[in-house]
RNA sequence: GGGCCUGUAGCUCAGUUGGUUAGAGCACCCGCCUGAUAAGCGGGAGGUCACUGGUUCGAGUCCAGUCAGGCCCA
């Protein structure tokens, strides 16, 4: 064990607890170490104690978007939760009081899916023909909701463990639960405020449906992998025979569609109002062998873009403009009528059917330019169904089955398997033109591969493009990171609202507080449970809000007395998140609630993905900005205008290392906890943020983890490391009164000191204006190239060397402090190795994240040191290139470094004691040669134009003017360069050139190596004497023998005899001349240089080092 | 089909209001240092800034189009 350094002195009167060192290993298992910080962590209740020390302070709002605990967390929460906590953190050590509510989003279609599976059936009947099951006495729907509500909980223990794993620090114990009475209570509130408003109405949906699972599909589902499928469509050519005024010679309009079951649907025909349509003659097919119109023509109505393509040989009769075409009337494809549904939407008026409507969205790509309508089954058909008033027909319901029989097509067979018969059908009696099948890519249920069938169903909506403008102008106010997804993908999603669909037709979700009056069809919204007790009388005992059994009370209407019942729907599941700034608090039903409210509303912070723009970013703003309207405000005055969150930091995916979007069916998705076990929290959190801005895609590589965790953590531990080898040797205490004040302190201490609070006042910048990977990089810059790499590497010595002194100790704290400032600043972002640095470094002072992070020190900052040090590296860096070039290496002392500076003030600079001393001991260098502005005799002057300043005044004239700098004097260019201003003549024009016009640099006009910059030039006195090269044996010498020491295992305050020798009569007597050195370097208590025979006698076992040019010496190590 | 984002060295990323010869880290090669040692330092090589066209004295940067990847919406 090393007690205390072999040179130094106890200092009897230091009773300071020496400084802990880190645990055992943690460079290369960091996990381990974490986890004592987490075990500190849960048994001090660090959280806990923080947000209750912080009751009475100034809140940071922040809210949490609620994860649904039936799937797994991944690599992209762990991404997710990092930047959140970074910001939380850091606001709390600002001082504010930031609650952070955990949330778990519990309804929605996918929650029924996994219990589907779970229960091992499959689809709407399946659910509400549950058998009763005799552990909870529960059939149908009530069944299927309670395995539901226990299921959503599945992964709750794992988010949970990886959270409190990552250090993501959240109120678990209070969370808010969506399925929970009192925040349904609050949902219900706010939709019956909407309805109440006039802004809740009942219509129709198009949607793509799945008749399998008797749902419809959300647009997200449908971008789900695989659902687009290749299939072998129909693609038929109908004629649909004109009637009417508009028949004459038996004409038909030529429809294509790749959808026969729709036909027998169809109601209208659709035409482009613009393009024009030609009335053609052509052939009726004929045998094989038969000439052509043989069989007789026909004439058929097509867009005269496609007449070619689709017709072939034809004579063009007629040629008009398709809005002529509007209103035409045409039969029928069948005789028998598809089942009429009532709209909604709209009253229909029968003499709409059958005929010809115009719509913008016909094309003319592939088809005929003539559109079949059914508008149950495409939302454009619906609207322009809407827009013409035409009556709807349903043939085939819901479940993708046809309802009753139809032609050829019998009841109950699904909508896929219908096309044959029809086609075959409408061929029989002369109505197919043509028919083929292509390949098409057909949507598929994502959970059942079923195909799906586009369908209008009854549906709930709110208003919310009558507040459309209300919304696009609090975007405005809306702090967005990156700016360009509020302003451009959120901003234009908001100009081209659409009435939000909030209903639907499935079991697990906020029941719709709608009631409907069988009788009248009035409606009513309740706004809680109690409301509805009541209003329709009282609850039984354990109601709860979710169906059936909010579908048993009945209420009376209002009207005219009848009975009301509520409607069938539930809500989207993104109204329930939406509302969770009110409905957390349980608002406003809740004592206390609307206090609670008051402060936690609006957001001042929120962050999620770049896919929940249109999800929770638009559910929280449109909900928002209901909640913060005139009426709103009028009556709930806790709520305040402006948007619902100030700051929405956006983040992009978490992509494989190959770019490749991370899925199960691909099998490349990273497990958080294996990266977790391997890298630690710290090294995975630090790469998430650092590697780039949040909102870019990030591709996950492994190995960049290792690249993190041996750079940053492993430089920024080994710093600690040293300091605390030695300041627990030392026994130093930062509290010390002997510690000289910094100004009192060597320069280089004053420049880290100012380093550190730049470094400070950069991080706070950065971390002020959202730029976390920014605020990480100016933490890793200066821990790896500044504190490690220059200060430690430059100080080493001053640490360990005898003597108890000021400088010793001024050494320590310049050190310490910047170590604990570093310790502040990463805890935001590395929570656990700023945590183990902070208890380490200010012990006894509490959690690091309870600290007040400081504010940089005005007083410690001297940016001219900073410049100097600049400088100084600047100048490091020449030498040593010189150094390699000339195949020096740094062991050899050299005589002289001479330099040649334009700049005045520069020499000066060089020429002060700290620059000269740091630049020749970290060259190994004697002295300066030369110290000196340019003479012209290694180097001249060489003007170049500032672009920046002249482009904008000389336009044009740019080139011929820089070509004219070029050719300026010296003479001419140090006017410039004393601040005179120059007349030069471009293409005849004199132009003056401002002194900031011409960028004047040195050029190297030497015939020996140097190195230059445009500012300085630098060389090497390479001459070697033989006191500089004994000198340079001597170094050797040091170098081998202490190489020995270790591979002997020698303790580090080992002192030893060394016996040296060598054949070669220079190197014995550079160490002859070099022994005291050699000695104090080698810790040798004697050293003596024998004659080789001398030595030969006396030594066993010796061991040889060649020193260079066949120079080797002989030496025997032994313990004294 | 529409909107938006991304494309810079082998890899991960910087690159200010357009301005001289496009940078960093890692990896690689060569060398160095070693009482922070399962560390550290220096040097070198490595680029058609996805592609095409345009605006401009000047484009990685601005504009249009194309290609590739992604997100969202139809």
């Amino acid at each position: 064990m090393v007690e205390r350094s072999p040179m130094s002195v106890p200092s009897p009167s230091s009773s300071a607890p020496a400084v802990q060192p880190f645990p055992e290993g943690y460079s290369s298992q960091p996990a381990a170490a974490e986890e004592l910080v987490l075990a500190q962590w849960r048994s001090e209740r660090t959280f806990e104690t923080l947000l209750a020390a912080r009751r009475d302070a100034e809140p940071f709002v922040f809210w949490e978007g609620p994860p649904t605990a039936n799937g797994r967390p991944g690599i992209h929460h762990v991404l997710a939760r990092t930047l959140k906590d970074m910001v939380c953190r850091y606001q709390t050590m600002l001082g504010k009081r930031v609650e952070r509510k955990a949330g778990w989003d519990t309804h929605g279609l996918p929650v029924e899916l996994e219990v589907e599976k779970q229960l091992g059936i499959s689809g709407k009947p399946a659910i509400e023909g549950l058998p009763l099951d005799p552990a909870t006495g529960l059939s149908g729907v009530a069944r299927f909701n309670d395995a539901c509500r226990k299921s959503v909980w599945k992964y709750r223990e794992e988010w949970e463990r990886l959270s409190e794993r990552i250090g993501y620090w959240l109120d678990y114990q209070h969370p808010y639960v969506t399925y929970e009475p009192q925040y349904i209570d609050s949902v219900w509130h706010v939709l019956a405020q909407m309805h109440s408003q006039g802004l809740v109405y009942r219509g129709k949906k198009v949607l793509p449906f799945c008749g399998r699972c008797g749902t419809g599909l959300s647009s997200h589902e449908l971008g789900q992998p695989g659902v687009y499928k290749d299939l072998s469509d129909p693609s038929v050519y109908v004629r649909f025979r004109l009637r009417g005024a508009d028949a004459g010679e038996g004409a038909s309009l030529l429809a294509w569609t790749t959808t026969p079951w729709t036909l027998p649907s169809n109601i209208a025909l659709a035409v482009h109002p613009e393009r024009e349509y030609v009335k053609a003659r052509v052939a009726l097919p004929t045998a094989k062998g038969a000439a052509k119109g043989s069989a007789g023509y026909e004439v058929v109505w097509i867009v005269a873009a496609r007449a070619t393509s689709v017709l072939g040989e034809h004579e063009e009769l007629a040629r008009v403009r398709g809005r002529e075409l509007e209103g035409w009337s045409y039969e029928p494809l069948f005789s028998h009528a598809a089942p009429e549904v009532d709209p909604g939407a709209w009253k229909p008026a029968p003499e709409a059917a059958y005929r010809v409507c115009l719509a913008d969205y016909v094309t003319v790509e592939d088809g005929t330019g003539i559109v079949h309508q059914a508008p149950s089954y495409g939302a454009d058909d619906w609207a322009t169904a809407q827009r013409y008033r035409v009556p709807v027909l349903q043939a085939v319901g819901a479940d993708g089955r046809f309802a009753r029989d139809f032609g050829p097509v019998k009841a109950g067979v699904f909508f896929k398997d219908a096309d044959d018969a029809l086609m075959e059908d409408l061929k029989q009696r002369g109505l197919m033109f043509r028919k083929a099948r292509e390949p098409h890519s057909y949507p598929h249920c994502w959970r059942c591969n079923t195909p799906l069938h586009y369908f209008a169903a009854p549906a709930w909506f709110v208003r919310t493009s009558s507040i459309k403008e209300r919304m696009v102008e609090l975007n405005r106010a809306i702090h967005w990171a990156p700016e360009e997804v509020g302003s451009k993908r959120f901003g234009e999603w908001l100009e081209n609202n659409i009435d939000w669909n909030i209903s639907r037709e499935r079991y697990w979700g906020t029941p719709l507080p709608f009631w409907v009056c069988d009788g009248c069809g009035h409606e009513t919204a309740i706004g809680s449970a109690a409301e509805l007790e009541q209003r329709g009388g009282k609850l039984p005992a354990g109601f709860d809000h979710h169906k059936p059994s909010v579908d048993e009370p009945r209420l009376p209407c209002e009207r005219c007395g009848g009975s009301m019942r509520r409607t069938s729907a539930v809500l989207d599941c993104w109204f329930d998140s939406g509302a969770m700034p009110y409905a957390q608090h349980g608002w406003p039903h809740v004592a206390g609630s609307r206090a609670k409210l008051a402060e936690q509303f609006p957001a001042s912070f929120i962050c999620e993905g770049l896919d929940q723009t249109r999800g929770w970013f638009y559910t929280l703003h449109a909900i928002g900005a209901f909640m913060t309207g005139p009426q709103m405000i009028a009556s709930a005055p806790e709520l305040r205008t402006g948007p619902a969150y100030r700051t929405c930091l956006v983040n992009g995916l978490v992509l494989d290392k190959d770019g490749v979007k991370m899925s199960k069916r691909l099998g490349n998705i990273v497990d958080p906890w294996k990266a977790l076990e391997a890298h630690g929290a710290d090294a995975l959190r630090w790469y998430l943020v650092a590697s780039a801005a949040p909102w870019l895609p990030k591709r996950f590589d492994p190995q960049s983890l290792v690249d993190v965790q041996r750079g940053f953590f492993g430089t920024l531990s080994n710093s600690f490391r040293f300091f605390q080898e030695y300041a627990r040797i030392d026994r130093f205490d930062a509290r010390d009164a002997r510690i000289p004040p910094l100004l009192e302190r060597p320069l280089i201490d004053r420049w880290l000191a100012s380093r550190t609070q730049s470094m400070l006042d950069e991080v706070r910048r950065r971390m002020d204006g959202y730029d976390l990977a920014g605020a990480a990089r100016a933490v890793e810059g200066f821990v790896v190239d500044e504190l490690s790499n220059w200060y430690i590497r430059r100080n080493r010595r001053r640490l360990w060397k005898g003597e108890q002194g000021p400088d010793k100790l001024a050494a320590f704290a310049t050190l310490h402090e910047a170590l604990r400032v570093v310790s502040l600043c990463i805890a935001p972002l590395a929570p656990f190795l700023a945590e183990m640095l902070w208890s380490r470094l200010a012990p006894g002072s509490g959690s690091v994240h309870a600290q007040l992070l400081p504010k940089p020190v005005a007083a410690q900052l001297e940016p001219q040191l900073e410049a100097s040090m600049q400088l100084v590296q600047r100048v490091v860096v020449m030498g040593r290139a010189l150094r390699e070039r000339a195949q020096l290496k740094v062991r050899q002392p050299l005589r002289a470094l001479h330099v040649r500076a334009s700049d005045p003030s520069r020499l000066e600079l060089l020429r002060s004691a700290f620059a000269s001393e740091l630049i020749l001991d970290e060259l190994n260098i004697k002295g300066w040669g030369s110290l000196a502005a340019d003479d012209g005799k290694v180097a001249k002057l060489v003007g170049k134009a500032n672009f920046k300043t002249l482009g904008k005044r000389l336009g044009a004239r740019m080139k011929a003017a820089a070509a004219q700098i070029e050719r300026l004097s010296s003479a001419e260019l140090a006017r410039l360069r004393a601040g005179e201003s120059l007349r030069i003549e471009v293409d005849g024009e004199w132009i003056e050139l401002l002194p900031e016009d011409v960028l004047v640099q040195v050029q190297t006009t030497a015939s020996f190596d140097v190195e230059a910059d445009g500012q300085l030039i630098v060389w090497l006195d390479t001459q070697l004497d033989d006191e500089l090269i004994a000198e340079g044996f001597a170094r050797e010498a040091v170098n081998r023998l202490n190489a020995q020491r270790k591979a002997l295992e020698f303790a580090v305050e080992q002192r030893i005899v060394l016996l040296l020798t060598s054949d070669s009569a220079v190197l014995r007597s550079a160490l002859e001349r070099h022994a005291k050195l050699i000695a104090a370097e080698t810790l040798a208590t004697h050293l003596e240089v024998l004659e080789p025979g001398a030595f030969a006698a006396r030594a066993s076992a010796p061991v040889e080092f060649d020193l260079g040019s066949g120079h080797v010496l002989r030496a025997v190590l032994q313990p004294s």
